[in-house]
DNA sequence: GTGAAAGCGCTAACAA
DNA sequence: TTGTTAGCGCTTTCAC
C-alpha cells in the first residue's frame, strides 16, 4: 500500500501538493499535476480512507440499523440505501440488533460519530433515549419509515403515510363488495402498525360499517404470524370474506392458511397486504397490496442524513414525506361470492 | 465527542495511561485506573475507531461483496457474517456489485486494505485478477461459496460440496421412482452451478439412466428464470414427472409454473431445489431441497479471513470445507403417479 | 504554484 | 507504575 508520501517523493513534490492534485484543491501547475498523476498510477496509490476521515474530521460510513437483515423487507431497502450512498462516495455498515435495545445501544456507542457519520434507523426496536444521546454526541439519526407524516417523532425522519395505505387497502376490499372483513395487525406492543390499522378503521367507518366491530387479531409481523392469526380468525369467524393485513409477510401467511383450509384465494377469501415487497409479486396468486415507495424513502433518508451531517442545525427535526402509497391490484382479491 | 486527551486531563494522567487502562495493557495502578474510569464515564468517552485503526495499522471493518443484497439468499448469509464479526468487534460493510465487475473493482480499490481489513466474496461476478490484485495490496480475500471442495480456486475459500448436493437431490427423485426428470441449471455462462448439475448427472448415470439425455435448460438463477424454464421444459417434454433445479429460487418458480399449468405439485410434478433458503419452508407445498450449511459457511469464512488478516502466509490458499449438504424432504416431491 | 508545519485521535516503543 | 516521544496517512492553513 503506497502512501501519499511515497507518491510525493516519486513525483518530487510534497504530500500537500499530491493531496491538492488528488482533490482538485488549490492551484497546481499542469506539469506537476502530470508528474503526480503518473506517480499515483505507477505506485497504484489509493487514498487511505480512515486517515482521510481522521484528518477531515468526518466519518467514512453510514450505519443502517435493522432488527435483522434477513427480514425480507430490509434487503430491498438496504440495496436502495447502498446505491444512494455509493453515488456520494460513502459506505454502508449493516447493524443487526436482533430487536434487542442493548445490542442497538452497543452499536451506537461503538460507531456513531466515529466510524459512522450518521445512522439510519429502520424498525430496530431502539430506545429513543439512546438515539437522542447519539445525536448529542454529534451523529445525526434518521428514522426511515415513520408511519405518521402528521405526527412527527421529534427526530428527523422519512415518513410514509401508512394511514393512507391502510385506508386504500380497506377501501379496495369495500369497493369489491366485501362487508365481513377481518384484520391482522402486526406487533401490537410496539404499536408499529397502528397507523395502518387506523386507516383501515377509518375506511370501514366511512363505508358505514363499524370498524371497531370488525374482527381483529394482533400477530407477529411474519409469514408464520399471519398464518396462525388467519387460522384463528377464520376459526372464530368462518363467515369472513376478506382479510386485511398490515404488512405483506402476514398477508402471504394468510394466503397459505387459506390454501391449507381449502379456501381458494380470491374466490372464497380475498387477502390484501401493505408494502409490496418482491415476494408479493411472486406468490400464487400474486398478492394485491398497497405499494410503499421504498426506493424513494431510502433516497430521502440518505439525503436527509447527509444534510444533517453537513448542517445539523438546519435540518434538525425535519420530516420528509414520501409520495403517497398506491394500491396494486393483483390476484389475491376479488368480489365476494354471492 | 470527548477525546482520549480530555479524559487524560480530567484524570490527571497522560493519554498513554488512559489507553493502557482502556485496553488492559501495561501495568496501571489501581488508584489511577479508577480515576481514569471515572473520567471516561463522566465524559461519556468512546474510542475513535478510525483513529485507533490508523494507529494500529489495521482496518476496522470487513467487506462483503454480493451482486445484490436483495437476492433472497444473501441476507441470510450476511446476517450470519455480521453476527460472527460482531463477536470479534468488527463491522460489516455491504457492497452490492450489481453483478458488474467494474463496480466490484471500484469497491475493492476504494476500501480493501484501508477501510476494510479483508473482503468476503459471494458470487458477485468479480474478476479473479482484481481479487488477486487486492490480495497483493495486502487485503486478504475469501471466496464464500466455492462449489468444488476438490478443485481449489487458488484463492482462500470456503467450499461446499455442491456436487454432492446435486447428487442427493437427483437420488431422492430417483428413489421415489422418477425416471423422466428435467433439469434447470442456473446461469450457464458463469458456470456457477456446474458442479450441482454434474452431481445430478452422476446420480442419473449411477441409476442406469443416461443423464446426458435428460432434458436440461439453462436459466437465470431467479424465480422468474425457473418459471419460464419450467414452462418451456414442460412444453417440450410433457411427460416429465419431476424437475431438478440447481437452486431454490428457480425451484419456487417451477412450482408456480406447475400451478399455472394446472399440474398439482407433487402429485403431477415433483420439484426439488438446492440451498434451503427461508422461503423454501414457506412455500405451499413446502419445497423439498438439499440444505446447505449457510451459517457454518459464514462462520468459517469469517474465521478464515481473520486468520488471513493476522498471518497472511499461514493460511494462504486454504480451502475450508463445510459439513455436507443434507436432503430435506418436504411437500414438493412424491412418487410419480402410475 | 509549491512547501513547511501542525494536527486529526490514537497506539506503541522506550525512558524515567 | 507512569510519562515522553514519535508516528499511523492524510488535510489544511499559511508562508514563501
Amino acid at each position: 500500500m503506497a502512501t501519499l508520501n511515497e507518491v510525493a517523493q516519486r513525483a518530487g513534490v510534497t504530500p500537500a501538493t499530491v493531496s491538492n492534485v488528488l482533490r482538485n484543491r488549490g492551484r497546481v501547475g499542469e506539469a506537476t499535476r502530470q508528474r503526480v498523476l503518473e506517480a499515483v498510477a505507477a505506485l497504484g496509490y489509493r487514498p487511505h480512507l480512515p486517515a482521510r476521515a481522521l484528518a477531515e474530521g468526518r466519518a467514512p460510513t453510514i450505519a443502517l440499523m435493522v432488527s435483522s437483515i434477513a427480514n425480507p423487507f430490509y434487503p430491498e431497502f438496504a440495496l436502495a440505501v447502498e446505491n444512494a450512498l455509493r453515488r456520494s462516495g460513502q459506505f454502508l455498515i449493516i447493524c443487526n440488533t436482533d430487536g434487542d435495545p442493548q445490542t442497538g445501544r452497543a452499536y451506537l456507542d461503538q460507531i456513531a460519530g466515529t466510524l459512522s457519520a450518521g445512522v439510519l434507523v429502520m424498525n430496530a426496536n431502539l430506545d429513543f433515549a439512546d438515539l437522542r444521546a447519539t445525536e448529542r454526541r454529534g451523529a445525526p439519526v434518521v428514522l426511515c419509515m415513520w408511519e405518521r407524516p402528521h405526527d412527527p417523532p421529534g427526530l428527523p425522519c422519512v415518513a410514509v403515510d401508512f394511514g393512507l395505505a391502510g385506508m386504500l387497502a380497506a377501501r379496495h376490499l369495500l369497493e369489491l363488495g366485501h362487508r365481513r372483513i377481518g384484520a391482522i395487525v402486526g406487533s401490537k406492543i410496539s404499536g408499529i402498525h397502528a397507523a395502518r390499522y387506523e386507516g383501515f378503521l377509518a375506511a370501514m367507518n366511512a363505508a358505514g360499517l363499524d370498524g371497531a366491530r370488525a374482527p381483529v387479531l394482533y400477530a407477529p409481523d411474519t409469514t408464520q404470524g399471519g398464518y396462525a392469526a388467519t387460522r384463528e380468525l377464520l376459526a372464530r369467524h368462518p363467515d369472513l370474506t376478506a382479510v386485511f393485513t398490515t404488512n405483506d409477510l402476514p398477508a402471504l401467511g394468510a394466503m397459505q392458511a387459506a390454501a391449507d383450509l381449502g379456501l381458494p384465494v380470491p374466490a372464497a377469501l380475498s387477502v390484501i397486504g401493505i408494502t409490496d415487497i418482491q415476494l408479493a409479486r411472486e406468490s400464487r396468486p400474486a398478492l394485491t397490496t398497497v405499494a410503499v415507495p421504498t426506493v424513494e424513502a431510502a433516497e430521502l433518508a440518505v439525503a436527509l442524513l447527509q444534510e444533517l451531517v453537513e448542517q445539523p442545525a438546519k435540518a434538525a427535526g425535519r420530516v420528509c414525506v414520501t409520495s403517497a402509497p398506491e394500491l396494486v391490484v393483483r390476484g389475491s382479491t376479488a368480489r365476494p361470492r354471492a
